[in-house]
DNA sequence: TTCGTATGCGTATTTTTTACGCAAAATTAA
DNA sequence: TTAATTTTGCGTAAAAAATACGCATACGAA
């Protein structure tokens, strides 16, 4: 068999951060090329015999230094086959949480320079790089509602208000403090921690973590998370 | 910027289909190659210049000339860089159904052979499709409780029984009958048709339709599909 | 006619969701 | 110091949804 093929595979990575009531995705100003100057996603050409998923990983240490809390393929982008006005080329869009202790960027390891943007404030970008934004905040979305990973965008240990307030920016609508408390606890894995939060003024809120194990364990038996309010 | 890649990219599809209470998924006899006589997904790889979708339909027309219903993309398969013995392929598998009036198969186009097969009577397959298959039928189920998919693998117009025993096989659990009857019409999207479907015995069935339009009017306005039965 | 089978409609019970009142513990203003 | 303000934490009642299940109806077959 003989396969003449000339199709370039690259990888990008969506990376949220949640700090101050803003979600935000982690951008690196390009800075060679036809694209110079311009923002683009963390991402970048698969190596051969190199796994989708190390290639990810690889882009995200060289380009951000940055420790995902969470990681998982998003969607492929292959349809428009001029994306990229160089060549033939699709790219497996990989979609990332850090959370928010880890938000602090480390110096440009390759010469580039990361910046974290809050979702209402992103820039112009490069190639097809909105429409994979767009794609990612709508599955962030959905899964929240059907997976703990509002979990990975809060430290270890958090008030439940940060928690409820994550819920409400991302998911923007109202949430009924009370209820949202009761049924996150009434799940078990969210445990209550001796410590208190330090905020300015009305009463210290106690720290709460999620308990993965827990989680896992709950899962293995039937349970299935999932939070709907309207 | 100088690129050498050298990395092929293919696309599979995983078309399903529902006939007597049995969920089938249709594969094809290689009929070439170092894997001559080994059943495969559908598929093949992609075209310069080609948009992934296009190549996936491609495939279809190509080798099965059947009419799908419903498809998506699932998934991109790449982690594993000996999937293919020969070189590295990397593959975006795409789910499809096909309503059960078209589950008759045409004369083989392309000088192969395709088969539907039931789900627990898959033969030893080519590549790492049984992992894709598996992870379609894991999408598939979980699918099916979010959204009306479920029609797409029946005939325009059917009897209640069809649809219940379509959710009662797929998702492998007993369903309440009068309680599912109940759910599906309160939605207002399945309409009752003046037909009714001949069966051996038993009280004749009135035939029902899906009412796409409907679904989609309603869907506009905030309605959310959900079916979930313990 | 009677029996077996599958359809179609209804009602009661349980569980979950939703709405919302109010005390407690802190900071800030008077 | 005291009162006002803010945010947390707990509870209870009403509304809605999920669940369980009874039973008449309409056909073919014995």
């Amino acid at each position: 068999m003989n396969i003449n093929q000339n199709i370039k595979v690259a990888v990008d990575a969506i990376v949220f951060g949640y700090a101050d009531n803003k979600l935000s995705i982690l951008l690196i100003k390009q800075k060679y090329g036809v694209l110079k100057d311009k923002w683009a996603l963390v991402g970048g050409f698969v190596k051969d015999n190199e796994a989708l998923i190390d290639a990810v990983n690889r882009e995200l240490t060289e380009e951000t230094g940055i420790n995902v809390s969470y990681l998982e393929q998003l969607y492929t982008f292959g349809d428009n086959v001029a994306r990229d006005p160089r060549f033939h080329v699709i790219s497996v869009a990989y979609f990332a949480l850090v959370n928010s202790t880890s938000l602090i960027l480390v110096p440009d390891t390759d010469a580039e320079d990361a910046k974290w943007f809050a979702i209402d404030e992103i820039p112009e970008l490069a190639f097809d790089h909105q429409l994979i934004i767009d794609t990612a905040i709508s599955r962030l979305k959905n899964k929240l509602s059907y997976q703990p990973i509002g979990f990975d965008l809060l430290p270890k240990e958090f008030p439940f208000s940060d928690l409820e307030n994550l819920y409400c920016t991302i998911l923007q609508r109202e949430i009924d403090r009370r209820n949202f408390r009761k049924k996150i606890l009434s799940f078990g894995f969210v445990e209550e921690t001796k410590k208190f939060g330090t905020k300015k003024n009305g009463r210290p809120a106690k720290l709460f973590k999620f308990n993965k194990q827990k989680y896992n364990k709950l899962t293995k038996e039937g349970f299935i998370f999932e939070i709907n309010f309207a």
